[in-house]
DNA sequence: GCCAACGTTGGC
DNA sequence: GCCAACGTTGGC
């Protein structure tokens, strides 16, 4: 799940209460979809760093509670606002994320050059999606270069 | 700031 | 349903 760390980093979200902070504010529907149809309380979260100097995996954390209507979309207020959307017919949905733990920065460009990562959906040319899937593969490459670098 | 890539919108 | 225009993302 991407995330700029100037909104939310991984320090701030292992700062906030219960280190959860609620997914708010997704309004592309693949990435929505992901979260409603995919994502299930207890699920690894690989917490990547976006749109800032360092992209990369910043850290870990899990599925802390099921997708649910995303509040901001009935604000007026809110820069996430969405009018075609209603209370009784809610759009958006999002899930909450526990952060575990912060890891060393795995940049983007280490990403890129492993080839256990070639398949990633979140490498592949183009892809803007905030949220994307990670294969059990995938994961254990990640995790397992992460528990030998500590 | 630039630009590639892609999703969304809206006229037809 | 098509597709051009536009907006957004995100790395560089």
């Amino acid at each position: 799940m991407k995330s700029e760390p100037d909104e939310c980093s991984i320090d701030d979200a292992l700062a906030a209460k219960d280190s959860t902070v609620p997914w708010t504010g997704v309004r592309n529907y693949q990435a929505r979809n992901y979260m409603r149809d995919d994502m299930k309380v207890g699920d690894g979260v690989l917490f990547y760093h976006s749109g800032c100097a360092e992209p990369g995996i910043a850290g870990i954390a899990e599925v802390a509670r099921a997708a649910y209507p995303d509040a901001t979309q009935f604000d007026p207020k809110s820069e996430y606002y969405d009018p075609k959307s209603s209370p009784e017919a809610p759009r958006w949905v999002h899930v909450d994320v526990r952060a575990l733990r912060k890891t060393r920065l795995i940049t983007l460009a280490e990403l890129r050059a492993a080839q256990e990562l070639a398949d990633m959906v979140v490498l592949k040319r183009g892809n803007r999606l905030s949220i994307t899937p990670v294969t059990a593969a995938q994961w254990r490459f990640i995790t397992t270069r992460l528990a030998r670098s500590r």
